[in-house]
DNA sequence: AAGTGAACCTGAAGGC
DNA sequence: TGCCTTCAGGTTCACT
């Protein structure tokens, strides 16, 4: 499910529920998702405090008053939600989502808020890609995970100069090399297929191709560098995109997904105005392309 | 060494 | 209805 709008859309919702609350109990339900929990899982959290979330590309992280630090990732379909106790019609009654599959509730947090009012925290996440590791606050950047992501595709860190720099030399797919996280950290399928449309790029392009040979800043990557920036930026204040099931934390959807150009728009028109091409649909490294033949060159 | 494809796992959707 | 195949927002590992 989540690329880096959709991790900073579950940040924005979970932030002023677990920031300043206490961990007064966890439910770990089973012994992995994609990684097996820490073994201390469960008492290295209780009784401990939130101070802060953070975002590190699609990596959630959670701060206590104390290490460990929790990162979390969602993997392909996980996710968050927030059931608060103020919010049931009878005291003690969590109002609950029931449109998921309780079986897959793999993790639910109880916190305690500063004003006393109890809050559960549930993660859920049927395919299980998911996962949740410790790392210490000191060595949080060179944690296995997040050690060797690369630039933030948001705030105007990713310019053109930079981006050519990154693709310099290299010979695979443009589509493939927007989502080696190495490079950029957060892109995913879906921003990756937005940004080369609103760019006018072909994802089938050798990704170096669009680095100019002589020392001017390509104009290709000044275009592909801002309709990066472009779409995550807007993506974000769209609350993410909601394509099967994924929510923001209080149940409700983002609607990014209305905003498509292309992406899962196989044989519908380029809605480029005097395109007149026709969205296709290509596999690259396995996945699906869509991009328009004709303007994306 | 960079680049490609398979593997991990479940559920939804479409064809017959 | 059921059974089969294909596909899904990601990452990692094994191979050329």
């Amino acid at each position: 499910m989540p690329e880096l709008p959709e991790v900073e859309t579950v940040r924005r919702g979970l932030q002023p529920v677990f920031e300043g609350s206490r961990i007064v109990a966890v439910e770990q339900r089973r012994p992995d998702l994609r990684f097996p929990f820490p073994p201390d899982f469960v008492a290295s959290l209780t009784g401990r405090s939130v101070v802060s979330l953070g975002r590190r590309a699609k990596y959630l992280t959670i701060h206590l008053d104390r290490d460990p630090v929790l990162i979390c990732h969602l993997g392909m379909s996980g996710s968050f939600r927030v059931l608060s106790e103020s919010t049931a019609t009878i005291p003690g009654d969590f109002h609950y989502e029931r449109s998921k599959n309780e079986a897959h509730d793999h993790v639910v947090f109880h916190l305690q808020d500063a004003h006393g009012a109890s809050h559960r925290i549930v993660f859920n996440d049927p395919r299980r890609f998911g996962f949740m590791l410790f790392s210490t606050a000191a060595a949080l950047n060179e944690h296995p995970s997040l050690a060797g992501l690369g630039v933030e595709p948001t705030g105007n860190a990713l310019g053109g100069a930079l981006l050519a720099e990154l693709l310099r030399g290299k010979r695979a797919p443009l589509k493939a090399a927007l989502l080696d996280q190495r490079l950029i950290a957060g892109l995913g399928n879906i921003y990756v297929c937005e940004a080369l449309w609103r760019a006018g790029l072909s994802p089938r392009r050798e990704a170096g191709s669009i680095v100019a040979t002589t020392g001017r800043t390509s104009v290709r990557c000044e275009r592909l560098a801002g309709a990066i920036r472009d779409v995550i930026a807007e993506a974000i204040a769209a609350g993410g995109s909601s394509l099967r099931d994924h929510a923001q934390v209080d149940g409700s959807l983002g609607y990014f997904q209305h905003s498509f150009s292309v992406y899962d728009r196989e044989g519908h028109p380029c809605p480029k105005p005097g395109c007149g091409g026709t969205i296709a649909r290509i596999v690259q490294s396995g996945r699906s392309t869509f991009y328009c033949p004709s303007c994306q060159r």
